[in-house]
DNA sequence: AGGTATTCACATGAAACTATTCTCTGAGTTAGG
DNA sequence: TAACTCAGAGAATAGTTTCATGTGAATACCTGT
């Protein structure tokens, strides 16, 4: 999958097996344009040699400037080679700073060292974030169960009875068990720290094996109001991951650049410029990988044999206009409505709006596609939140005699609105 | 001219209601001994 | 008989509505010069 030769040698063949399926004779067809095209595609040398090494999944073998962190994770998890029960680590640091990298590569590491040995070791990572997985108590103890390979239906069973499957299931045998929890403050923002406190108090309770806890979080402020109790035992250790510099970022990326890249295909400028933006938006690294490959992948379309600068740029906005792309397509159907009443009136009218006019045009747009109108209190909430969210610009601002409103513009480029104002019409049958 | 009161058009808060999702329980079903 | 499945009840939660109160400055009105 990842090397490109066997990929296209693949998807060729398939092609072939398809036209046979349903009877083109390839002979019989005019060369045509896409003839030429895919051509042109197999010929030409690609400037990727591994896309794969830039998404965000791909765990690479060298973590540049974390060599003291994984150091400290592995001086902390170390007794577990022993059948000890390695003390819980709560990991701390925002989006893209490697918290997760790291953590999983040093559990990587002493599975693969305890292999071939008698010490019984594993761990299981869980993401809470992911919604119908790990997002009530219910659900995580269960995953956590299933994690460790046992069966429990998706509903039905009391909390409790899970909780003792996943028990019972931890002590079958002599061993120690790394739990990871990622994205920890979410979980407890929606479902409180009990599961938590009976997590760290396990232990007690288990006779064969050994239960590590690891939280990850992207939120400081999150372990300070939690249950003292909890925070005491959860934090036996703190691993902080402060954000990456321009020149660390640089770095990642060059590292990553080497693998994922054709030798030379990437103007010297480019991975500063890489870096620079992300650091700007606190040293993700996601980001500046994110907009590398993508840079990458329109010098590639642009058939070009070196990633530039104006790749970069159109990179920067091809991902910016993705992004809200995506903020667009998860809303509500409601603040969809409302979106489009917004750009429907912004068309017609150069200077700012209030929130009146937007929620009589909304009123009647949902007369016409037959959908219930909110109350302008609620709507008032909503362009608060789209206001959150960054799509539109609003502030309060008092207009004397003609009362207090917001005022409000949409931020989004007017192409852009075009395309989401189709989408819309379409999805909403206006 | 200067000061005060009014007024507009919503903003903002709190409580109440509603629909949906979770969790729990008990009853029915199934499979294996 | 244990394990599993499932429907239904109650609890929790998110989304909304209703009602009440707050807000800031343009404007209307008043007062004294």
């Amino acid at each position: 999958m990842s090397d490109p030769q066997t990929k296209l040698d693949g998807s060729s063949s398939e092609e072939k097996q398809d036209t046979e399926a349903i009877k083109i004779p390839t002979t019989a067809r005019e060369r045509d344009e896409l003839d030429d095209l895919f051509d042109d595609f197999v010929s030409k040398k690609s400037i990727f040699i591994n896309k794969d090494v830039l998404s965000i999944r791909h765990v690479p073998k060298i973590i540049p400037h974390r060599g003291e962190h994984i150091k400290k994770l592995g001086m902390i998890l170390a007794p577990a080679l022993r059948n000890d029960r390695p003390s819980n680590i709560f990991v701390y640091g925002k989006t893209g700073t490697g918290k997760t990298l790291c953590v999983l590569h040093t559990l990587n590491r002493i599975v693969e060292r305890v292999k071939g040995t008698d010490s019984a070791l594993r761990f299981a990572y869980l993401n809470c974030k992911l919604k119908k997985v790990a997002d009530t108590e219910y659900r995580v103890i269960a995953s956590l169960a299933k994690e460790l390979g046992a069966k429990v239906p998706v509903t039905g069973l009391p909390t409790d009875e899970v909780y003792n499957i996943f028990l019972k299931k931890l002590d079958e045998q002599e061993q120690v068990v790394i739990l990871v929890l990622d994205e920890i403050d979410r979980l407890v923002k929606k479902t409180g720290d009990e599961i938590l406190y009976s997590l760290t108090r396990i232990n007690s309770e288990l006779k064969k094996s050994k239960l590590c806890l690891i939280g990850i979080s992207n939120d400081v402020r999150f372990i300070e109001n939690i249950d003292p109790r909890v925070k005491s035992s959860l934090g036996e250790e703190e691993l902080i991951f402060p954000p990456y510099n321009a020149l660390e970022l640089k770095d990642i990326l060059s590292e990553r650049a080497t693998s994922a890249f054709v030798e030379d295909s990437i103007h010297p400028a480019v991975l500063p410029k890489c870096a620079a933006y992300a650091a700007k938006e606190h040293g993700d690294a996601r980001r500046a990988l994110d907009l590398l490959r993508v840079a990458g992948e329109v010098a590639e379309r642009a058939a070009a044999e070196e990633v530039k600068m104006d790749h970069i740029r159109e990179a920067e906005d091809k991902i910016e206009k993705n992004r809200i792309l995506e903020l667009v397509k998860t809303l509500p159907n409601q603040s969809k409505l409302l979106i489009y009443s917004i750009f429907l009136l912004s068309k017609n009218k150069t200077d700012k709006l209030i929130t009146g006019e937007i929620y009589q045009t909304y009123a009647e747009l949902c007369k016409v596609n037959d959908n219930s109108i909110l109350t302008q209190r609620r709507i008032s909430d909503l362009i608060s939140e789209l206001d959150m969210l960054g799509l539109i610009n609003a502030r309060v601002i008092s207009k004397g005699r003609h009362g207090r409103t917001r005022e409000i513009y949409s931020t989004i480029p007017t192409d852009l609105t075009e395309i989401i104002s189709e989408d819309l019409r379409g999805e909403l049958r206006l």
